[in-house]
DNA sequence: GCTTTTTGTGCAAACGTTTGTATTTTTGTG
DNA sequence: CACAAAAATACAAACGTTTGCACAAAAAGC
């Protein structure tokens, strides 16, 4: 069972194959009888492009690469749903790769993508990631790039970013109106972009109410339940307690409220605790938690909608802004 | 910023291209001298190999290709990382496609994958997937296929499955040797395999017990937790009310709880609840649930090397299945 | 009716590999 | 030292497209 050619159309049309390229491209420089043909003989001899030889003479390919950190994280693989959303329909295909917050494995991605021939890269950073000539060779040999959640400004490409900033402010300013006194912060990786504007809106938020700002309740690289925990064990023995924390993500809110149940503290009674990034999680344990939803589709629809015009060379380097949505739950008192 | 290929290291080592093809390829054809001579100079121009050039000529890739229902489903992507695991340390990428559990989807996912010329197909079947044309099409092509999880035993290829039928019933004999009466059972999508296995070892269970099977207490198609809610109070009205129940799914599950909630029957006092497949929040729940693990990761890497066997030739018509795991939590008394 | 323009097709090269076969070089043997 | 055998390399075709250029036929202009 041969794959069928565009000479075996050719031969069965008596027309050549160039002309039956042509006519399947809807090239107008063939007549509009031979397009029909053609394209009735290949649709009934079930002729599929062989992508493959087409990339290779053209030079570059309708794949789409996308590198991020993990593939089961919530926030990521919704991501890559909306890129599918945008990318499918306008006949590209997407290629996944994981880095799995290594550096060297996004290095690795990178190669294998570039080596694949494809199209565009669409990446959101590792952790790990402090050198960027992996991202200006991609740039340097006129692939186009797309960024996103975790940037490095300095890389001639769009931008497709999360209002963390804003998230962070109405997060700590809700903490602040529903009556909580000293909101210490769980601050994520100080390396990341995305962490330190969580951190600014949160000073921002406390700046704003006159509220002085106390180092003693703020926790850097606190990401994971377990750190979390510990981080809340260890602040409540502090002489200035904190009655309520911003938490950069779930997973360490989710730690604060298992240390909180641990040494009988009741939430939202006694403490406040809000979270980042409305993992499914968050509104499902007890009690519910309050935290900031972050778009997640939307910046896939957005940063595909990016490559796509870089594609099509409309590019012109541009950050956009998803914004961020505070979604009060059982954690925090809604009376503000 | 050109490219280097093959023939530019020709030139420069004064041999043929066919020569460099081979060295690089390590066929010992062309001295040990010559192979050396080229590695050095290819890693000092920084050659590449086009993969995309490679595939034409071969007639195939080094790309497998992935069909999923939904990426973001924890199951699905530990899969994908169990299949990464594998397949690139051995030299293949990964491209991977969502069916979104749509028939039409599927079909045109897989069109998609074999007009990249995928060296071959690893699958998990849409819910709506009844008709296997197009499975029997990639075999014919001579295309290795691997499918797990949600298997259509008929198609020529091999299998990697959950041991559903056991998780099933451990987890019902479970609920037996606690106390519990009268066991009911939410089952899943009848269509499905792996849903008709779970209740099958629910059946088992029941019957090596000597307890007698009530159909007014099994329940079809409840997947999602709307479901499960519903499901349960609608349960509880019965006149023969059941005192636990065994739910084909975590979501279900959860939906149990809710409905439980709402009516203060005390789980595990009053009634037991056991779900399938371990989500992730499974465990941050209250009461936590008791569930059956299915070894995601591992389902990958055995259907990852079971691509690799077939693309090697060494193919054999095989199925494995990956044992399932009973985890007791909160959700059942634990006295058995 | 002859040149010029337009329109539709064909020819052939190119993309970067791989691989069967032919050719040259080296090695071994009598 | 000749000659066969073995080893190393070169040649050339092929994979299925796309596309610049050439060419023929039809249409238009004078």
């Amino acid at each position: 069972m041969k794959r069928v050619t565009i000479s075996d159309i050719a031969r069965e049309t008596g027309v050549t194959p160039s002309t039956v390229s042509r006519a399947l491209a809807g090239n107008t420089r063939v007549s509009l009888k031979t397009r029909e043909l053609v394209a009735q003989k290949a649709k009934e001899m079930g002729y599929r492009q062989n992508v493959i030889a087409a990339s290779l003479r053209k030079g570059k390919s309708d794949t789409i690469g996308m590198v991020v950190p993990r593939i089961n994280r919530h926030f990521f693989s919704n991501v890559i749903s909306g890129v599918e959303e945008i990318l499918n329909p306008a006949g590209y295909t997407l290629v996944i790769a994981q880095s799995g917050e290594s550096y060297l494995k996004e290095q690795k991605a990178i190669d294998m993508l570039m080596a694949n021939h494809v199209g565009g890269i669409i990446i959101s950073l590792s952790v790990q990631t402090n050198d960027y000539d992996h991202l200006n060779k991609v740039v340097s040999r006129g692939i186009p790039l797309v960024q996103f959640d975790r940037v490095n400004p300095n890389i001639q490409c769009s931008r497709v970013l999360n209002d963390n900033f804003n998230g962070a402010y109405l997060a700590t300013k809700h903490l602040i109106k529903a009556g909580y006194k000293k909101i210490g912060h769980l601050a994520g990786a100080t390396e990341l972009e995305a962490y330190r504007e969580r951190y600014q809106g949160y000073l921002k938020a406390l700046d704003e109410e006159g509220i002085e700002l106390d180092q003693e309740i703020i926790f850097k690289n606190v990401i994971t339940r377990e750190a979390g925990y510990h981080t809340i064990l260890r602040a409540l023995k502090k002489e200035e307690r904190p009655d309520a924390v911003f938490c950069a993500g779930d997973y360490a809110a989710l730690g604060v409220l298992d240390g909180l149940k641990e040494l009988h503290v009741k939430v939202p009674e006694e403490f406040g605790v809000v979270g980042f990034a409305n993992e499914p999680f968050s509104e499902l344990i007890h009690p519910t938690l309050t935290t900031v939803e972050q778009n997640a589709f939307e910046i896939g629809t957005r940063a595909a909608t990016a490559m796509i015009k870089s594609l099509e060379g409309k590019y012109t380097e541009e950050e956009e802004v998803i914004p961020t949505r505070l979604i009060v739950r059982d954690s925090s008192w809604k009376n503000d």
